[in-house]
DNA sequence: TGCTAAATCTCGAAC
DNA sequence: GTTCGAGGTTTAGCA
């Protein structure tokens, strides 16, 4: 046993050694990784049996347990975050059961060898953004405003205004200048709002004129009226489908530079 | 470093050591665990970026790859079965590239630590049963028989008969003979010539007529024709329904104990 | 809270 | 191969 950094490791403790120690991680909310020969039952919203064979689970700091097989994407038994542990040792074998309420389920992993067992205290305060983020949004209408608006041309971005950013500015095929607001999510009332500040601002400095667009993927139910209200518009934006222009865009670069080289 | 059983160990290996590991593992169509701290970059169908942070992630031996944070049920990032594999150190970070072709897409995983790295040859035969297995069913149709026909009363199962053992064995509402074979998955071909062969055999010791009752959830369309031919049914026998009918009885086998005592 | 629709869905069977 | 349908689907967005 030894422990440097975040992770505890146990190679091949007995049974008892090991239910004491998954009993202590799991309370102290750590993530456990167990890999043994194991058996499963899984009894709720269906059931479940799984013949021993050796396998990895894993028991994560949110009362999540996942049972993998050597292969296969899918755990073969799991249950979601959420569960009360139970970890006892009958007759030299290892019980774990994770049960959960509603639905009511339960499994239960019984082991009669532990290879590796492991604690660990991990810090994961990373953002997962899928698609595409706002700025990638932001470059995709720049590179190809067309997506947004037939005619369409960007002046500037990120165009510092008094109460913040306009994240594109540009004029439209009318000559009208358009000021536009890109939300990754479902646009709420408060980008409505940023938007009709942008907007304002821009209209009193240069006294012309001014189209407010709220770029986002979907546009609140109930702020469609306030959008309205301030003579303000919607266009559906995907992210995807920004992602794809980004993606286009950069295959594009590679094959110039293939080209050139 | 030490590995006694089928599960090798490395803590805070430095990442040329670690990619030396991973590269000799995922030749060897080890499972490999990695504990570290990464980001991840997927491109493909979708595209994602998981910034910085601690996280296991799992290589497993049919090429498939799971990411997974310290809290949630699923995986953040993956990669199907099948994957391609890179790894490469390049200043100090640790690269794994999992690449798959149709659809085409890829991850990358990027560490700049690895707490733990493991791999391990697990074996693992064990049979994975949903539901109920063809013993559950068996019992089930022993217990409520009625949910394959009304009327039908069982005599024995597992009977003994010259080329095998007949599943189930009863008598219909009107007295005739019945023979019944189970699969708890779609019945084939094979499935049928096996219960052809049952009855013909009871046909001749009984000297009475016999029906032939093939109970699976499904049939495989082509073989439809093979069972008229021979004179045969097809009973939809779903094993969840099964495995509810052996709860229910298990339940109130239950509550008479808790009654009677 | 319950419903509806989408998912890097996955996975298997049918055509 | 591609398409279709089910899953212990899960998950997110709304009424």
């Amino acid at each position: 046993m030894f422990g440097r950094g975040p992770v505890v490791v146990l190679e091949n403790p007995g049974v008892d050694m090991a239910a004491e120690f998954i009993r202590g991680a799991v309370s102290e909310r750590k993530v456990v990784v167990v890999v043994g020969n194991c058996w499963v039952n899984y009894r709720g919203r269906a059931s479940s049996k799984l013949d021993p064979g050796e396998r990895i689970i894993v028991i994560k700091e949110d009362g999540s347990v996942l049972v993998h097989r050597p292969a296969g994407y899918e755990p073969v038994n799991w249950q979601p975050a959420g569960c009360l542990f139970q970890t006892r040792v009958v007759e030299n074998v290892l019980h774990v059961r994770a049960i959960r309420r509603k639905p009511s389920e339960s499994i239960k992993i019984s082991f009669d060898h532990v290879y590796l067992l492991s604690a660990m205290s991990l810090v994961d305060k990373g953002e997962f953004s899928l698609y595409a983020s706002e700025k990638d949004m932001q470059k995709a209408i720049i590179l190809e405003p067309s997506i947004l608006e037939e005619g369409l041309k960007p002046i500037t971005y990120e165009k510092k205004v008094a109460p913040g950013f306009v994240d594109v500015y540009g004029i439209d095929k009318n000559g009208k200048l358009v000021v536009v607001e890109i939300k990754r999510k479902t646009a709420g009332r408060d980008a409505v709002l940023q938007l009709a500040k942008y907007v304002d601002f821009v209209k009193t400095m240069t006294n012309r004129e001014v189209r407010g667009v709220l770029a986002a993927p979907r546009l609140a139910r109930n702020v469609q009226r306030v959008l309205v209200t301030l003579g303000l518009e919607f266009k559906a934006l995907d992210p995807k489908k920004c992602a794809e222009v980004l993606h286009r865009s950069e295959t594009r670069k590679l094959a110039e530079f293939f080209d050139e080289n």
